[in-house]
DNA sequence: CGATCCAACATTACGCTGTAAGATTTCAAA
DNA sequence: TTTGAAATCTTACAGCGTAATGTTGGATCG
């Protein structure tokens, strides 16, 4: 009353024998699944077919989806490299903020999501402890140094942001405003356009970087002036 | 064969009398689902039932989700108050960029969506029309100008979406980080975490617009000083 | 007046989603 | 060989956006 079992077996052999699924696994294909098609289309259907297996089997490794994207996140956050040890604090900071930035690049369909998601795993708070360990050797006073992490954050994150969603993953007004009004009324934009390409981001991002480590310079003098 | 009309009829003129569907009334709708039940859970069939009317019916005045997400987004950036006029450039900008923030804490739950969202609209590209002007009037260069407005807007943009994903609208982690481990592993963050919490915000967020408008400042002699 | 037309709203239906529940297969250990 | 557990598949359900189609109530016209 059922269907052929013989061939549902054998096809079931035949992937358990070449192909076992695993965390690990599964991981991969939701990176690449997510990096192909988008967050939005993201399925467990359909990372099943690219798995060779049903939807449900992937629950089996993860609990839920929620898990699998969380999994994916956090292999984003523990992939950024860490700056090399050999320089001066304000240089390994200085990579630190391109390893991120770098990590955005290498996930860019995954960004969005790690840009909202809190770093509450253990690769996250760990990631989020060595940044500020690292701007509190440049800058030691508590206060500031917690300030400066955070508003380095944030420009890191929003720098990324553009630079992924712009993309081409973002939604996209449904109906956009048309050239002509572009040029009629924003003569500055139109004008700014230039430096807004993408072969003009790298000179943009490091401008920003400049400006906050210039002024973690700036206050960790301050600070060096006023106490010991 | 059908249901009674009688019954239908009578709610459709009840509802046609008192409540007639339009655009802006089901942008009201939305927005205020939105706001109370997060972006994830909003669908055009719960704002049916906020409004007493069919999902579809919805279509007959937004010929898709999208379009109704798009302006949603536009009215949150058209929301956004200008700076009042009498003031120097910078002082100016610096009423604008606390304009933006005002902005996101009004639509906390909509923001991760503004954030990705490209402004072309025809709001959306006079609001950065006109912020990219405010930029110039401070640092005329064209090219500093664009940059410094795009590192600007990458800081807005990332601590506004930190302030308002924090809140209670970004994904979760499935299974966070015991507190034990925190404290454990991270000296660092449990020490600066007093400088986290949501009544140091406005100090932070105003240490990085000072270190922007400080470095915009600077530039400004700069250019100043080199050429007419 | 009745006929006509149309904007506004409702109904139904389709393919998609995440996932709960249960059946089934596979494989190692006893 | 039997047993037990782990891994995988099947089925089913509620909810999603929306295409296609119905229905209705009021304005417009002869």
């Amino acid at each position: 009353m059922k269907a052929p079992a013989a061939n549902r077996t054998s096809r079931t052999r035949d992937r358990t024998a070449l192909l076992p699924l695993s965390p690990e696994r599964i991981l991969q294909a939701a990176l690449d699944e997510v990096g192909a098609a988008g967050l939005a289309a993201f399925s467990t259907r359909k990372l099943g077919l690219r798995l060779g297996c049903e939807a449900m089997s992937i629950y089996h490794h993860f609990p839920s989806k929620q898990h699998l994207l969380d999994a994916m996140v956090d292999h984003a956050i523990g992939s950024i490299e860490p700056p090399p040890p050999g320089l001066v604090p304000i240089q390994r900071l200085r990579h630190a903020l391109d390893g991120y930035r770098a990590m955005a690049r290498r996930f860019p369909a995954l960004f969005p999501l790690i840009a909202v998601h809190r770093l509450n795993t253990p690769t996250g708070v760990r990631y989020i402890e060595s940044m500020l360990a690292l701007v509190q050797t440049v800058l030691p006073d508590p206060e500031l140094s917690a300030r400066h992490f955070r508003t380095l954050g944030h420009y890191l994150v929003g720098a990324a942001l553009d630079e992924t969603s712009s993309d081409a993953n973002g939604p996209t007004a449904a109906d956009p405003v048309s050239d002509d009004f572009i040029v009629r009324e924003c003569p500055r934009l139109v004008a700014a356009a230039r430096f807004f390409r993408p072969s003009e981001w790298d000179a943009t991002f490091e401008l920003g970087v400049q400006i906050f480590l210039e002024a973690l310079r700036h206050d960790a003098a301050r600070v060096r002036h006023a106490g010991p």
